[in-house]
RNA sequence: GGUGAGGUGGCUGAGUGGUCGAAAGCGGCGCUUUGCUAAAGCGCUGAGGGCGAAAGCUCUCCGGAGGUUCGAAUCCUCUCCUCACCGCCA
């Protein structure tokens, strides 16, 4: 949530920069509507004040000369006069309040000033490569395909029991997800500093509405009605929320999270939902890291983060590029993001396997988290968050950059300890 | 799910209708004393908002939401959470 004090007093620079996500006038709109109900707001806000502090000073009289046995009655009517009119204009005041509130939530974060300009996906530039496409000697088959054959997945199945873009891994393919998710909690744990957090997948509307995914994308969650419960799309959502409305010692950030949980995403309208493939489903498994930071650092500690979930892919020997987004392709919540794609030699393309962001203030506005700094005072922090990675398309990296001709699939040396095996092949 | 007891400031904990944003203690910060430390003494010490150039004035907040009242931390209703026991259960 943007600060509704910076938009007052820098209605034109709140705008620039809403402008930069792709449509001026829509930016230009909601600004002027924010600033509108805010001059509103506070108008009736004082005014509720000003009758309020009326109220106080003539009911500690009234307390007075009852002590003193005086008749009061004519008083207590007039003052009740008076707080009927109160509570007239406090509703008024409440309901500008919670549109506000409901303006404020439905709009996205200022791009940082260093975001690349840009409209759409072809903008985003590409700021690293690492390593190289692996060469085949012959026309490299699709995960599907790999995994089929191998005996690791089971699309068909996954249909009976779930419908599409569901999928079972089965034997030496539910070892390889399980080794996976060890791995990448071992390597952020034990090299990169991370704390691991075990959360629970179902969490509250205010955990949605905290890190962005509500109230505005409703249509992306699985929600269970009767408990009005959703089930996490990412373990950003209850690992940033785990310090909601709470107030850090500046020592104890940063705070760097880890945490293995499944993914539940709706996909709604998303294309590619229904075909088969590890690609885009309802649900997979991701290993998330999140930072807690103070301002000064948050830009660092996105750097940091962003190469500690490279790492993953460098260690496994896999060929990756990291690109920046642009202003025009930048989520709803991000300042800064960048995004990490693997090579998937089946696929021919790449593969988003991590998207790696800085929110600055903006999910700590909503779940008001704050940190206390050396004077004592109080400021937001800032969250950050990124795959460390995700699993089902690191799975079809692994697959698909490891097949031999042979439909051997070998594995990077860093799984062999977590896998029990170097290699997955045909049964005899 | 049932019954009972509770939810008050960073923490412990008083407060059952008026001058209570809230006693006291702990913790924290500052000053004095001191060779240093400790101890002691004194003072300060919640958050968010409105008006204002500022000084300052003022409003709201005692789990949450409603209600009663001139006036609510205090009374009433609902609700959430915690603890204990019972039931059920991986």
């Amino acid at each position: 949530m943007l600060d509704i004090r910076l938009i007052r007093e820098k209605p034109d620079f709140v705008t620039a920069g809403l402008s930069t996500r792709g449509d001026t006038g829509a930016a230009k709109a909601a600004v002027e509507q924010i600033l509108e109900c805010d001059r509103r707001r506070r108008a009736l806000e004082t005014e509720v004040q000003t009758l309020s502090a009326e109220r106080n000073r003539l009911s500690k009289e009234i307390g007075g000369r009852k002590a003193k046995g005086e008749d009061i009655s004519e008083a207590a009517a007039e003052v009740r006069i008076l707080g009927d009119k109160i509570a007239a204009l406090n509703h008024d005041a409440a309901k500008a309040d919670e549109e506000q509130r409901e303006l404020l939530l439905a709009t996205p974060n200022l791009p940082h000033a260093d975001c690349p300009r840009g409209t759409s996906a072809e903008d985003n530039p590409v700021v690293r490569v690492w390593g190289e496409k692996p060469a085949f000697t012959f026309e490299p088959h699709s995960h599907i395909a790999i995994g089929e054959r191998l005996g690791l997945l089971d699309f068909e199945r996954a249909v009976k029991i779930s419908g599409s873009a569901f999928a079972v891994y089965r034997g030496a393919g539910a070892r390889l997800e399980r080794a996976l998710i060890n791995f990448l909690l071992d390597l952020q744990t034990q090299e990169n500093g991370y704390t691991e957090m075990g959360v629970p997948y179902l969490v509250k509307r205010e955990a949605l509405i905290g890190t962005t995914q509500l109230p505005k994308f409703a249509d992306q969650q699985y929600r269970c009605a009767d408990d009005d419960l959703f089930l996490a799309p990412t373990a950003e959502v209850p690992v940033t929320n785990l310090h909601r409305e709470e107030i850090l010692p500046i020592a104890q950030l940063p705070v760097r999270y880890v945490a293995y949980t499944p993914c539940f995403r709706r996909e709604a309208g998303a294309a590619g939902v229904g075909t088969r493939g590890l690609i885009r489903m309802h649900q997979f498994d991701k290993v998330e890291l999140v930072k807690i930071s103070t301002p000064e650092n948050s830009m660092a500690e996105l750097e940091a983060l962003t190469a500690d979930a490279e790492k993953a892919l460098q260690v496994l020997g896999l060929h990756y590029r990291t690109i920046e987004l642009c202003c025009g392709d930048l989520g709803f919540g991000p300042t800064k993001t960048y995004d990490i794609e693997v090579w998937a030699p089946g696929q021919n393309s790449y593969l988003e396997v991590s998207s790696c962001s800085n929110f600055g203030d903006f999910q700590a506005r909503r779940m008001n988290l704050r940190f206390k700094d050396a004077e004592g005072k109080n400021h937001f922090c800032h969250t950050l968050n990124g795959s460390g990675t995700a699993l089902a398309r690191l799975y079809v990296a692994i697959l698909e950059a490891g097949q031999r001709e042979d439909g051997s699939v070998h594995l990077p040396p860093a799984l062999h300890p977590y896998f029990g095996a170097s290699q997955i092949r045909l049964p005899d």
